[in-house]
DNA sequence: TATGAATGAGGTTTCATTCAT
DNA sequence: AATGAATGAAACCTCATTCAT
């Protein structure tokens, strides 16, 4: 009866609804929370503003819903640490240097203003206090202690170490969120002077 | 009850101001130029919102003149470092304790608005091009050389270098502007450890 | 396998237009013009909303053309009272009891809403000039003036006698359209009272 | 301090929320909750539908103000009948008298209003729950009950021969809440028919 | 005929700014 | 100088209507 097969129905939504999370995530990064209007995340995508409330019943649901695929992903990303080839501090290396590629500062700016806004939607949050920072941390533990006793890193605690390692790496994500800002993203190797022995 | 003279005045006025610049860089920094209303600034400031518009043209103007304030007040900050005692690593080591404090923040915040925003007033963006990151670094220029010539700090391109040093400071203190949010704020020597020979 | 003759689509056509136009009246008044959606209606009636396009240009038609069929309705229902048994007294009871029918309700609602808005579309407002309640009381008169000659309705004006009991009726159903308000809806002898002798 | 004192302000809020409310309950009454428009509010109550915001956080707090308004008054009004001099059927002639007044059919229309929408705010349901017609026949079940007694008010079950009036006075109200739609207020007499022996 | 994606006018709400007092 | 009432531009969101398939 349909004129749209199901399926092709389902793959349209699917694909405006990337399209949309990847124009929605682009103005919140650069805008913030309350500084992206919904009619520049339309734009964006290249559509009305009205066909974004066909697929988000609010500007909130849109943002935790970018938040949701962010947090899910980059885990997942830290994850594979463990699949990398190399000594500790080579995989800890590798994962600097994917970490730091411009294309996953969104991922970094929504945490952020995740944290900044505080008219932040409720379901947000509770994506925020499952998926801390701490769980990044977590994850990396086993495989930086390997590298403190094989002495290629530099001794003290690893908690605290990988942590500040983390905020390092967010905070430069964030402030280069933005081109032509005078911020440097520095090299890998600067960085990884931090913890390296 | 002579009336107060014309400089008693100006002073009161002054003051004013500075409570209120005070209290506005507080809600800028905390929720970014748009997320940041001007009832919110007038409470936090424990004055009506209406008395903002007699110091305070608009809210453009405030934001810029808390951006000039913390711009040059900054800049005379790092500036001192030469007066500081002991050898050029020493030196950098004070300056980062310095900057690091939780006090100056809102600057690094402020900094941070002016770059994501897009609806910057014109006058703060001539600011923006007026004391540019690179002002830091040229400042610090000869010192960092006179560490790397003692081999007190690693060597390398000292531009590239005090860049990498200033955006990851920056970086670190924009996504610790809110609190509570499981960001680490590094140990002084931790950071250090980025230049250190 | 023939396919249909135009007729036979032309009555499909039609059964489909009764069967949106019931779910709309329910909708309707239910809920007012305004509060009425078209989604609702579509979803009332079991088809997409955009095939409600296909059968009536817009709301307001869809609106009119309710309000149409429920006028005329109404008044042959109204006009048949000469055809039921009894003296005057006991017809205009047999005519209460049909009009109090709970199915009924929606047609009063309609006309009340049609009162009651005022972006009422030009042409309802046009059936409502032409079928205004005088029209009831009109086809009325005549058996209302036997039963007041035979002593069995009391005595006075019948044009305003039969204008409120008009009024009551219309009241009762209008506020007992929503089911559970905690409204009653009187025995039929209770308001026949208001006209018995 | 204040140029104006803190009473003077006092007494303009509360000049402006009778205003507002009035002119809202006038508007609401006409149009129902989704047909009554803030900026039709605004234009009848003679100020910007920004101010209406200043006094009232949503149009949903707008109506349950008013709602609780016309209830709390209403069941006040309907309780001084015990002070109205005459026998019992006197009594209540003249309570029928003053609710049938023009001037209280805005009172009866929200409730109305309140029974008929669906999008009607929690806090307005749980006044409609806290003062029900039942209350209003509560009320006037002793003076029913002696009247009947005294054998001028038709014998009968009294609780559904005063909710059966209620109903009958409270369509009424509902119908003739717009001019000129052809229904009749009928005279106290023939609504009083109703309930004399 | 039938569907649901897509559009945009219009309604609700927020908030920077003005102004009477 | 100080307050808060008042305004209106602009943001968010809804929904009647159109249109490709």
């Amino acid at each position: 009866m349909s004129p749209l097969t199901e399926e092709q129905l389902h793959q349209i939504r699917d694909e405006r609804k990337e399209q949309i999370m990847a124009a929605a995530a682009k103005v919140f990064a650069r805008r913030g929370i309350s500084g992206a209007k919904m009619s520049m995340i339309a734009a964006e995508a290249g559509i009305s503003h009205g066909l974004l409330y066909h697929y988000f019943t609010s500007k909130d649901e849109l943002f935790t819903a970018i938040v949701r695929d962010a947090m899910e992903s980059s885990f997942q990303a830290v994850g594979s640490v463990y699949e990398f080839p190399g000594s500790p501090i080579e995989k800890m290396r590798l994962l600097t240097q994917i970490i730091l590629d411009a294309e996953n500062i969104p991922y970094f700016m929504l945490i952020h203003a995740l944290h900044t806004a505080d008219d932040v939607p409720a379901e947000a949050k509770k994506l925020d206090e499952q998926y801390p920072m701490q769980g990044y941390v977590d994850l990396l533990l086993p495989l930086f202690g390997e590298g403190q006793q094989a002495g290629e890193i530099v001794a003290g605690d690893p908690q605290e170490l990988l942590g500040d390692y983390f905020s390092v790496l967010s905070g430069l994500m964030v402030i280069n969120a933005q081109p032509e800002t005078g911020y440097r993203m520095p090299d890998v190797d600067v960085i990884l002077r931090m913890i390296k022995a």
